[in-house]
RNA sequence: GCCUCCUUAGCUCAAUCGGCAGAGCAACUGACUCUUAAUCAGUAGGUUGUUGGUUCGAUUCCAACAGGAGGCACCA
């Protein structure tokens, strides 16, 4: 390796820098305009300026008047030429403001370095309060900083950028010029930073457990695989944080919940990523019910944080999150929109049978559990906790006391997406590992969880504490709280197919 | 993985029943001291996603490929 490569001989497979387009070369004039008056295109740190919201907060209520000095930042919107007066609209992620220049008040210097700015560039602005003869709250410019020179034109300014693959790739251009999207993005952080203050609040304290898994268990999904060097391994990416955070259990951690990425291999669509966020929460000596408190308490807490009523919209129609939500068993749903029982053996079959559904050789519970797909979720409106599932297809949910059939489980549903899913956790090691060794007629490997763990065995064998636990689809959740009709819109960077 | 549809200037969109590809915004040049998507006048900007095919002629028709959207399947 050379230090001073020869760049004659540089192969035509190499990296090369990309040629400048003509808008780009248009804004490299300016760029050497704004060095040319000896300033720093690349800006540089800009101390004690104030957010663009509370710079309005301080406008003067009289048009015309000029009220006191503030200094602000951010990037330019739009731009207005009036002869020698120059309107900006400038932006940071609390507001937009007008900047007024004024040729007659502005140094001569001042004067040529605005004139230098581009659409998108980043700026400090020191000057007066202000508003308009028209009204509009304003700052009256005396020095203009440039923070950052964009060297890309902006989208058209009125339509903005509407080609959803452009809004993906370049999510910036999305969160900087398309409505209400960082607004969103950053409702994601207040309703996350309110899922940990409730827990904290509860006593449950927060773990990191290991990505990479030797055993994708824990979920029925295909997993992402991977491979480490060193030990000669093939790894999973974890499908869920389920076994982990049990063993934890078994440690002593009574109250331990992971807010993390899990990763799997399925389709995309709109309500499904490949790596999407699940927080999964285990509460020793609790049960399927406290978890359902618990959920109730963290959904009622993060509507609160992002909105004043308990009755948000959902497109043309609305979520009322007001507790206690109803819990309907789970027979009961199917009989009532099935309009059999779903002990009724024949009649599950044929009903399975006129749903199109495979039935050869398949598990009663899984067909019941297909009719119930079909017939009853996309009914269930909500929010509405789902309890007490065919015991079967819960392989680590506890089944009830008084009847080994049917599983201590709960699915919380909401306009048809399923929100939340909760057990009150099996802790029998000898049922476990059983239930790990079944293979349900009908399901493939990959569906059943039926999957051997050892070692989760082994802990349940030291012994778990009885316990409910409850796992929440994050960016579902916030798709609710958010009016989003996509997981592409809450999630900053989701996975595209890489161009080229 | 399967089916249908989409891809035209930096952006938002027209148009061509197969015959020199057009606007607005943005850019560039001028004029304008209270404007606010859009002041006025002018200039420039295109391998119509890529590669083939049919044709005198393809941006338009056909095929393959790439990317995207919706639906199905899978899944949360």
């Amino acid at each position: 390796m050379s230090d001073t490569p020869d760049q004659n001989s540089t192969p035509d497979t190499a990296p090369q820098r990309k040629k400048p387009d003509r808008f780009e070369v248009a804004r490299l004039v300016k760029l050497e305009q704004i060095e040319a008056l000896g300033h720093d295109p690349w800006g540089q740190r800009f101390d004690d300026h104030i957010s663009i919201k509370d710079a309005r907060d301080k406008s003067p209520d009289e048009n015309g008047a000029l009220g006191e000095k503030v200094r602000i930042a951010g990037r330019v919107m739009t731009r207005r030429k009036q002869g020698k007066l120059r309107f900006f609209n400038v932006k940071d992620w609390s507001g937009e403001i007008q900047l007024l220049f004024s040729r007659g008040d502005l140094a001569e210097e001042q004067w040529s370095l605005m004139g230098a700015l581009d659409l998108g560039d980043i700026v400090g602005i020191d000057g007066f309060m202000k508003r308009t003869d028209s009204g509009e709250i304003s700052i009256f410019v005396e020095t203009l900083t440039v923070l950052c020179k964009s060297l890309a034109p902006p989208p058209e300014k009125f339509h903005g950028a509407k080609d959803i693959e452009l809004l993906l790739r370049q999510r910036y251009i999305d969160l900087i010029y398309s409505e209400g999207v960082l607004e969103r993005m950053l409702k994601r952080t207040e309703i996350i930073a309110t899922v940990r203050s409730t827990l904290r609040s509860n006593g449950f304290v927060e773990a990191e457990t290991p990505v990479l898994h030797a055993i994708a268990g824990g979920a029925a999904a295909r997993p992402f695989t991977t491979h480490h060097n060193a030990l000669d391994i093939n790894l999973y990416l974890r499908i869920a944080l389920e076994l982990h955070l049990k063993r934890l259990m078994v440690g002593g951690v009574e109250r331990v919940y992971e807010i993390g990425r899990v990763f799997r291999n399925e389709g995309i669509d709109a309500t499904h990523n490949p790596e999407f966020t699940m927080i999964e929460i285990y509460q020793a000596y609790g049960n399927y019910e406290s978890m359902m408190d618990l959920t109730e308490q963290i959904f009622c807490n993060c509507v609160k944080s992002v909105s004043d009523s308990m009755v948000l919209p959902w497109d043309d129609k609305q979520i009322d999150f007001t507790a206690p939500w109803p819990r309907r068993k789970y027979g009961d749903l199917f009989k009532e929109h099935a309009g059999i029982e779903m002990s009724d053996q024949t009649g599950v079959v044929e009903l399975a049978k006129s749903l199109g559904l495979e039935t050869a050789g398949v598990h009663h519970d899984v067909l019941v559990n297909g009719i119930f797909e079909e017939k009853v979720e996309d009914s269930l409106v909500g929010p509405v906790f789902v309890i007490d599932y065919p015991a079967s297809i819960c392989p680590l949910t506890k089944r009830k006391r008084d009847n080994p059939d049917i599983a201590e489980r709960f699915e919380l549903f909401i306009h048809g997406m399923e929100l939340a899913n909760a057990y009150t956790e099996l802790n029998d090691p000898r049922l476990q590992e059983d239930l790990f060794l079944t293979q349900l007629d009908g399901m493939s490997e990959e569906d059943s969880m039926a999957t051997m763990d050892h070692d989760f065995v082994q802990a349940l064998k030291v012994g778990m504490p009885p316990a409910g636990g409850l796992g929440i689809g994050i960016d579902r959740m916030i798709m609710l709280m958010t009016n989003s009709r996509s997981i592409r819109d809450v999630i900053y960077f989701p996975l595209l197919r890489p161009e080229n």
